[in-house]
DNA sequence: GATTAGCACTCTAAAGAAATGAGTGCTAAC
DNA sequence: GTTAGCACTCATTTCTTTAGAGTGCTAATC
């Protein structure tokens, strides 16, 4: 089958053009610099002259794998090089590049911080921009609710959803609601729903609900939206990000105006769980996808290369890492290094529940 | 006092080098050039030749307050002229402009909505850089603690500080809580803790809620680690940012890579939370103040100014907003802005107690 | 004494001009 | 099919020139 697909992407590329390709590649990547033929003739073991590969980079070229950026420049690898390297890179290598292996010298024990340490290292580490959402919560259950009075004007309702995710919500109340009545509607609140998820309380439990609730079936049924956004929770999708300002390192990126509204997409945090949901689809290349230019997820990204890894903690909790850089990207190590982080998180905190013990952070890796 | 404290600072200024030195400074401020003396001649009403002028500008160099970028360049601002033109134009001008008023279309309702919006708001219409932090609570009292059962391994402590602060807490135990143990240790916490400030909660009171704990002292101790945490607040002030990639827009800031150290701060917002401190202490100039390059509170900022108001929501909970931008940025446009923002705020949340209300915005003012 | 006109001088920024060199495409020979 | 050779292209660098803005100084004027 990896055969047969092969020969669907490189239609028409023999193995010397082929060849020829990928230390065209390889060498851009190096460089950020065209590639002339003359490099290829000595950087690869074809033994070939410079006007043999001249011959053959002609056909490159004609076959939309790479281009000159001016006449009389060498060239450089278009998109298409970079899907068909990247996939057949992809397919080769399953060997794990662990060679920041224990670089979260320690594991946090609030996940929210270990979030943003896991962005920060990979930043630094790549050089690249980078991008983290917290696991999100998909078909999960509610664990229960805690209504306490806060004064006479409102209520907090503490809703803890599996996994150990809480949120507060504050309920206003126009009349004054007495102990009594608060410990009923603990009580009323909790025999019902707990353990639901957000189908199974419909329309005939939520009547049910406020029937029983009586006069403060209002209360009930501003607790019910808080619930349902608890469970859903896509409000609040937490994004991290860190190293933004790594793409002012790269020339292609860093000139024009781009950059700046790049950069923004990152302070604005908000498009960017964008990245989340398109990369959680898919489970097939271990969870690890590369976006190369254009097929970039954002708008502002049309000029980088996005890789992202989805990390998987049971329970139906996911979440995203990715890494936004330039296309001529160390897609091999970035990609390795993704590998490494996503197995990281998984082994800190799958099963354990949100909070995360403080003990225990690299169990079962190697 | 006023003219005293004129004479001190304008030390050796007579009134046309004033005029002078104004008309240098707001050339400046608006086209960013260099000033020359034949300029000034012909934008002042003072009827003085080009020669004249430069007479006194080199008077003025001399004094400190321009230079020239380069032999035969115009003349331009130091900081100790910017200083000089704050101060005067503080001091002169307590006219509220308000430009931007109602520019908060309307309210939100949450608290750190608000302050996102604030930030966006002031980013967007100045074109410089903005911080905004949270009210911080200072000397404030713990309202109620609420400890609930998640599972037989954690409790959940919910603590709620006046002015509806909310912060949840895992507490590990090591054997389980029955109901009835739990609401024991509720009523135990919240009949001798209520309405304590930090300084009141003292090593008697710690002792004493442990002896009456007994066998669940540690689970106590916890909590209490998480209720000093909740009080304190200081762990995360929260701070929100916007319009950081504006400073790409100035070219005296945007050249170097001090740009991207700079961007770099308000990615990592740790360390803007000291704008906060530091301008905290002060409540002289109605809560602005104006820190000019070497003055500024972080080192990244030392190519820039930074404007600063301090905003009260009474109860002590006070927070920040503050403008980066360049060292020729528009104070008077800025300063006004940021009371009208501040007086906004003041008047949106103030007394209200955190929440806030849908209704009634900008009620006083005007 | 203060102000101004005039002029020589300085230095930057912009515009041209020339040199460099990397790289290509093509052709003819191997 | 491969290669050597050569003419040609074009970005980049360097050097030169030019233009212009602005100063500082001096001598004349008010």
């Amino acid at each position: 089958m990896a055969g047969q697909e092969n020969k669907n992407k490189t239609d028409g590329l023999d193995d010397r053009k082929l060849r020829i390709l990928h230390a065209v590649i390889r060498n851009y990547l190096e460089t950020g610099e065209p590639v002339g033929s003359r490099t290829i003739s000595k950087y690869t073991d074809l033994n070939l002259s410079s006007a043999t590969i001249r011959n053959e980079m002609s056909d490159l070229e004609e076959m939309g794998y790479i281009v000159q950026p001016h006449t009389s420049a060498g060239r450089i690898p278009t998109d298409k090089a970079y899907r068909l390297y990247v996939d057949t890179m992809m397919e080769e290598k399953e060997r794990e590049i662990s060679d920041l292996k224990g670089l979260l010298s320690e594991a946090e024990e609030k996940m929210d911080l270990m979030l943003k340490k896991v962005a920060r290292v990979l930043a630094v580490n790549t050089n690249y921009a980078t991008v983290v959402t917290a696991p999100a919560i998909h078909g999960n259950k509610l664990k229960f609710i805690q209504l306490s009075r806060v004064d006479d004007a409102q209520l907090l309702a503490t809703i803890v959803v599996e996994g150990n995710v809480i949120r507060n919500s504050m309920i206003p109340v126009d009349e004054v609601i007495n102990e009594e009545t608060l410990l009923k509607l603990n009580i009323l609140l909790n025999s019902h729903l707990n353990g639901m998820s957000l189908d199974e309380i419909n329309l005939g439990m939520i009547t049910l609900l406020k029937e029983q609730a009586g006069i403060h079936a209002g209360i009930v049924g501003d607790i019910l939206d808080a619930v349902a956004q608890a469970i859903r929770g896509d409000e609040d999708l937490e994004v991290y990000t860190s190293g933004a300002t790594n793409i002012l390192k790269y020339p292609e990126l860093a000139d024009n105006q781009k950059a700046g509204e790049l950069i923004n997409t990152f302070e604005e945090k908000k498009a960017l769980a964008k990245i989340a949901e398109e990369s959680l689809d898919d489970g097939s290349t271990g969870g690890i996808q590369v976006y190369i230019g254009e097929e970039a997820p954002i708008d502002s990204m049309k000029d980088c290369s996005v890789v992202t890894a989805t990390y998987e903690l049971g329970d139906g909790m996911r979440g995203s890492i990715a890494i936004v850089g330039p296309k001529r990207m160390d897609y091999d190590k970035v990609v390795g290094t993704l590998k490494t982080m996503k197995d990281e998180l998984e082994n800190t905190y799958k099963k354990k529940g949100g909070g995360g013990k403080k003990k225990g952070s690299a169990g079962k890796k190697e």
